[in-house]
DNA sequence: GATGGCATCTTGTCAACGTCAAGATAGGAT
DNA sequence: ATCCTATCTTGACGTTGACAAGATGCCATC
């Protein structure tokens, strides 16, 4: 990270992540290219597939990040089931890159080993939130109830990410996803 | 549609669409190839151009016929909400190749007239759902009770097409989005 | 401190792709 | 009968992901 060219450059793998991040948000997970990945880095054109195989591979490795990451977010946000839901629509919007890669499992390897580890850590910590409420009715309504809460959230962001809101929503999606998540909660 | 080849197809036009859908359902819609689908039709790599222009221009007409086709099927349920959320879940798997066009706007031209037309179409239809329900409290209440019903709906569909969604939810699309978008509308 | 091993990166190549340009074909109007 | 034009083919170009083979330099071992 000196600046300086040498035939070995010193983090590729994080450089590419990082490039990789900045593409997908400019012309989505799809028409990512790995030689584009390369000329940002400043390497050669078959530099990436060394330490990740494939684009796939690239893929699965953002989407690792991604579901980790979003595990911390939802720990952090503690047992109230609407403040998770909120951080899980706030993750969406400010990691677009990560979550739009994450909910593509057709772009990676979705049976990786360390993929399938993250994102169970995701899921229990969104089960966490739920679990929390106060239980009520038949057994399989907890999982049911936290399905919900992961609908809404869920589909939130999407239709966020997608653009497919009114401009009536707001700029501020942490205000806006509130205000249609506290609607479950009830 | 004789099933001989001529120089003119004929349907091709019709045919291309047909076999995007199937080439979709198998690739998804990013990985869809236009020489993929001449070699499906029977004709050469570089007539489906002639009828869309470019691989955009193909994608637009599956999102336009989607959104029609969502308008029909939402107009069809009825006032009834929940109806409504269980018809869009069932839309969603059932044209799953539509639906993951529909919501990529990226992939395709989202200022094209038709499409537009399609898409507040479809808007309108799901809108008329939610207007059915008695009001309550301040305006502007009920444009985020739409969108809270369309987020938990799109929500359930996108993780039910992802695969994210665990198997104990069962295997019949309708049943399992009734049960979690009724705890919307409670 | 020299040497060898090995991860890292480069160079060269290939088939497949989207797109464009130019030409061939045929159906229908005049 | 003739032309017009939409339809489809052929050929080409630049880009991409992937693979193979070679170049480079770090690092442990002696």
């Amino acid at each position: 990270m000196t600046g300086t060219r040498t035939y070995h450059h010193g983090d590729l793998r994080r450089a590419l992540l990082a490039a990789a991040l900045e593409a997908i948000e400019e012309v989505g997970p799809a028409a990512l290219s790995l030689r584009d990945l390369a000329r940002r880095a400043g390497v050669s054109h078959a530099a990436p597939a060394h330490h990740f195989g494939d684009k796939a591979g690239l893929l699965t490795a953002l989407a690792t990040q991604g579901f980790e990451a979003l595990a911390e977010v939802l720990a952090a946000s503690g047992d109230d089931l609407l403040a998770a839901g909120v951080a899980y629509v706030d993750f969406a919007v400010r990691h677009r890159a990560h979550f739009e890669v994450m909910f593509r499992p057709e772009l990676y390897r979705a049976d990786d080993a360390e993929l399938v580890a993250a994102r169970e850590r995701a899921g229990s910590a969104l089960r966490a939130g739920v679990s929390a409420l106060p239980s009520r009715g038949e057994p399989g309504d907890a999982d049911r109830d936290a399905l919900a809460a992961w609908s809404i959230a869920h589909g939130f962001a999407t239709l966020w990410l997608a653009g497919a809101l009114p401009g009536r929503v707001g700029e501020e999606p942490r205000d806006a996803a509130r205000e249609v998540l506290k609607r479950l909660a009830r």
